[in-house]
Order: C-alpha cells, then structure tokens, then sequence
DNA sequence: AACACGCGTTGCGTTTTGGGCAACGCGGTT
DNA sequence: AACCGCGTTGCCCAAAACGCAACGCGTGTT
C-alpha cells in the first residue's frame, strides 16, 4: 500500500525510538525518513516526537496519533484479508501473544490444524506475560493475547475464559504414577523442579502452598521448560505446570517421552484462567477472526477440566 | 493531508458514480482522478467499481473497500480535532441529520448556544426523515442523527431517546388559546391544516385518528412549514407539530408572531420519540461529542415533556 | 579538556511520481 | 448514422521523494 508507507515509518519510529534506526529497519536513508516525519508532522500541524539527545519519544499529541496510524495499518490490513476472503482465498497472517505453557502442545495443534485447511495463512507466535500481551494488544502487535491469569481483571477483551487445573509432570515410571489424581501433599514427599516466579504454573502453585507445613524450597530452579522435563524424566522429582502445558496422553507428543502427567486434586488448588483476549472494538482480519472460532471450539470442548 | 486524496477522490466517485463527476468536485482533471483510483484497485489487487456504460459502481468489493476509506477519513479528522482539543483551541466541524421539526427552534437554538462558547466549530445541519438518516449515519455523512421515530427499532446506536407529545398550531387570538391543554376532538371542531404524510407530526396524528368519529380530511396539506404557519396565523384553521417544532411560550423566536402552540392531552395521542443516534462503534470527533453532551442534557431537562 | 560517537537535520542533484492535455474506444441515445 | 458522455491512455512537463554528503549538537569517553 503506497499511501502507508509514512505510517509504516512512523510506526517503526515510535518502536525504535529513533529515526535512523527506523530508516533502517524499512530500508530507507535516514533522511528520506525525516522528511516523511517532517511532512507528517506539518500537515497535523504538531510534532508528534519530541527529539531528545539520544532519539525521539512520543507526546502526548504522539500518543494519539500513534493510536490513530496502528489502527489504520491494521484496518487496512483487515480490508485486505476480507476481499481476498471475498475473492474466495484465504490467506493473511495472524500474530499470537501467549503464555509458555501453550507452546509445547496447544498451540502448535491448533496452527497446524487450522493450517492443513487454509496453508496460505501465516502465523507468528510470541512468548508473553500477560501485562505485556495487553500493551501489545493495545499495540496492534499481536492480534490475539492467550494468556494465563489467576486474579486481575484486564483491561482488554476477554473473549474467552476456561479455566486451568494443576498438573504435576515426573517420570513416566514414577511411584505416583499410577494414581491419576494426585494430592499437593503427596507431590511433595519427593523432591520438587519448579520453574521461575512468574511462570503461569508457578504462580498457581505457590498460591496453594502458602501456609502449607509440607512445603519445602524446589530443589532446582530454571526458566526453562525443557530443563525441567528433562530433570524429572531421569529423577524422581516433580516439577508442575497448567494443565495445558502438560504432556496429554491423548495426544503425545514426540519431545514428551518418558514423562507423564496427572492432574492435582481441586482441593489443594483453585485453578486460574485461561484468558483469549482481544483488543476492544477492535475487528480482527478474517483469518485471525476464525483462528479464534477454532480455538473457542477446542477449549470449550477439548480443555474443559474434567468433572471429576 | 497529502495520504488521503486518493481516498477522497474515490469516496467522490462512489457518491457521484462518475470519475468525471467527482474529478469536478474536487477541481481535478478525468485522468488524475482515474490514475488514482487505478493505481489503488492495482494495490488492492482488486477492482472496486464495476465500470458500466454510463459511469461506475461500487462492487462487492469496492462496498467493503469504500466502508474503509470512510472509516479513515473519519478517524483522520477525528484525530485533528483530539490533537487540536489537546492543545486548547476547539475546532472542528459537525454534520447533523435531523428531522424538520428541529429546524425551527431547537437546533438554531443549541447551535447558537454552542458556538457561542466555541466559535471555532462549524455546523452543517440537513434535514432528513429516519431511514435516509440512518444511512447517512452508516456512510459517515453525518456524525449525528436526530429524528422523530415512533415504533421501528433503528440500527444504529440509540444515545437518547425523549418522548415527544403532539401540539396543536394556531392563531395567537384563536379561541382555543385560553385552554392550557387541548383535546384531539375540540381541535377537530375547526379546520385542520396538516404536513403531507412522513412528517413527523403527521404520522403521530395518523395513529390518534385513528378510529375516530370527528376525522376529516384537512383543508389543505402542505410539504412546507412555512406555509402552514402563515395558514394558521390568519385564519382559524389549526395544525399540529411534535413538541420540539412548536413554538414555545418560553423562548418566542421571531418568526413566530401571530402563532401558539397548545400540548395535546396525553390521552387523545401516545408519543414517538425522538431519537439521537450515532454510528455504532464509531468514535465521534471532540467538537461532535461535546455537542452530543449539550443537547442531551438539554433534551433532559428542558424538553422533558411536562408532566400533567 | 579534547575527542569521538550517534543523533536529528538540511542542501543539492537525481529519480520517481503525479497532473494536465488531447485523443481514443465504446456503449447508448437521438 | 451521427452524437454524446463515459472511462481510458500516451505524451510531456511539473512536483514530490530520494540518496548522498555534510552540518550542528548533545553525550559519554579518553
């Protein structure tokens, strides 16, 4: 689109917080850059970045007008996707921004099922924590926020809400394996791998651990999802995650040999949300729009917890 | 701004239906017009308007394409008047719809009061009966709708709705004058001189009629208030006009010399109501909003009707 | 204190884009 | 058959955008 391309750089302008590294990312020369700024600017009649030694930063009459050029990039974007959806092709591309734990199994299911219907559709799948999924929603930097979130109330849409157990993950020949609902307590009389604060399953945990005389410290600490499987596939220890992020034995997948998954008690703890949020009054691109229906349909059907 | 030409042109080919036509409207030649919706069907990889004998039309394409350039045109001059907001001044522009009984009296009246504190904002006001309103609404040719609706429900965005009582018009000296409050049958005892079916007012006394004994045929029917006025002020015929189109008592305006207005007992006639209405998910321009404000709690206070 | 670095900005020559003019082809009308 | 009004196109010129190089100016470094 040739009447966008001002937009384009001030959008990457405001990102990068500099003109020349803006120029950079669109392939142009700084210069040319400056005077679309330039221009822009004398056509609204106000700067819109206050230059500073080291870049430009967005004002407050930036801050508006920043609002206004997302939203036309991706209105336009938009009218691109509804009359290629006319034309009878679907094609277009869909920015998720999610929480970890729907990295091992969820969402790669869902984008390779949505993609064996409609290979023309590209997506681009970004790790997030839920306050960042909002200021990117916010951003139109992801069209679709899929977060875990136990408490607050957000400030985005929430289209959707289901609900997350608990799951202990350890090895698949481990003593607790053969109960298929296990209680905290018993968890903890072996040794535990959890992840980091912050992580969705942690933060549940450590909610039904307050105040508990069994709890202990973990015996390992990381960040990394592959470590801790890795860890309690070869120990007896336990390490835990939401429901979704743990391995399924309906539907294993190749990375999940030699651990196993069983779901904690809901007397021990109360499950957060799974939250699908959107940005208000905001109309999605086709695509996007039935990415959303799609997993609507699985999580209400699939994911629901079983009644136990 | 520079990016929206395009846009403009092609919004003036959709309502004209000719590049000619629209290439006049805003003082360009045929061929600069047609090269830039040409080179914007090549950007969208689709062509927009069906190309016939005797001018152009919008295809299906072109309907979700044109809603989006509006959109855009809208936004744009929104976003002037938050940054214009922002810096102090209001300015701005405001496009009403509204039926013909707000010409008269309440809308001279709140335009005035309102640009008496903002001077900077211009008006265009237009009349126009509900459905062509509510098209208007959807097409961004106005930002604003007022208009008498007794049963339908619209669709777009209801932001106020008043009831409106009928009144009947006659001559200062008529002898109806000395009652506060009239009954359908005593107007029915003079002549009737009515608006032509559509009005407004009109349709109220259609329903009431409805059914009664007393009904006759009007001595005369007119398109033009104007007339009827001049009618009733020297003879001792009587019209009628919803609430908000009669002149009040409290605030005579000049042209109404000779004429009054009695309320119609509630009994005899069940109000319509009068409508604002705005485009659904629209965000309205500072200037618009602001006067959306003032009339709402005017139409809340002052023309509430009386309760008897 | 002098220096280098990275930033936004500007002057100038070149390239690309856009506009006006006139003419063409085409359907419907007279 | 002639005509009219429509969209469209080739040609030429004007205007806008671009790249290059250089400048001025703060900041942090040596």
């Amino acid at each position: 689109m040739k009447h966008l391309v001002t937009f384009r750089m001030i959008d990457a302008i405001a990102r990068t917080g500099s003109i020349r590294s803006a120029a950079e990312q669109v392939n142009q020369t700084p210069s040319a850059v400056q005077r679309r700024l330039q221009n822009y600017e004398d056509e609204l009649g106000y700067e819109i970045f206050q230059r500073t030694s080291k870049g430009v930063r967005l004002n407050a009459a930036g801050e508006m007008a920043i609002q206004h050029i997302r939203q036309t990039l991706a209105d336009t974007e938009r009218l691109n996707s509804l009359i290629a959806d006319l034309a009878g092709v679907r094609r277009g591309h869909v920015n998720i921004g999610c929480s970890q734990a729907l990295m091992p199994y969820f969402l790669p299911a869902q984008i390779a099922r949505y993609q064996a219907r409609y290979p023309e559709v590209t997506f681009n799948v970004q790790v997030m924590e839920h306050s960042r999924a909002a200021e990117a929603l916010e951003a139109f930097q992801v069209d679709i926020a899929l977060v875990f979130d136990e408490k607050t109330v957000p400030d985005y849409e929430v289209h959707l809400a289901v609900p997350q157990r608990l799951a202990a993950i350890m090895a698949r020949d481990h003593p607790l394996a053969r109960h298929k609902i296990l209680r905290l307590r018993q968890c903890y009389e072996y040794p535990v791998a959890l992840a980091l604060r912050g992580f969705s399953g942690r933060l549940l945990l450590e909610r039904a651990l307050h105040g508990k005389t069994f709890r202990k410290p973990p015996i390992v600490q990381s960040d990394s999802f592959e470590y801790l499987m890795a860890h309690v596939a070869t120990t007896d220890a336990i390490t835990f995650q939401i429901q979704i992020g743990a391995p399924d034995a309906s539907q294993s997948a190749p990375q999940d040999r030699g651990i196993i998954s069983r779901e904690i008690d809901t007397r021990d703890v109360t499950g957060g949300m799974l939250l699908l949020g959107l940005k208000r009054n905001r109309a999605l691109p086709v695509a996007a729009s039935r990415f959303v229906e799609q997993i609507t349909l699985s999580l209400s059907d699939e994911y629901r917890p079983s009644s136990d």
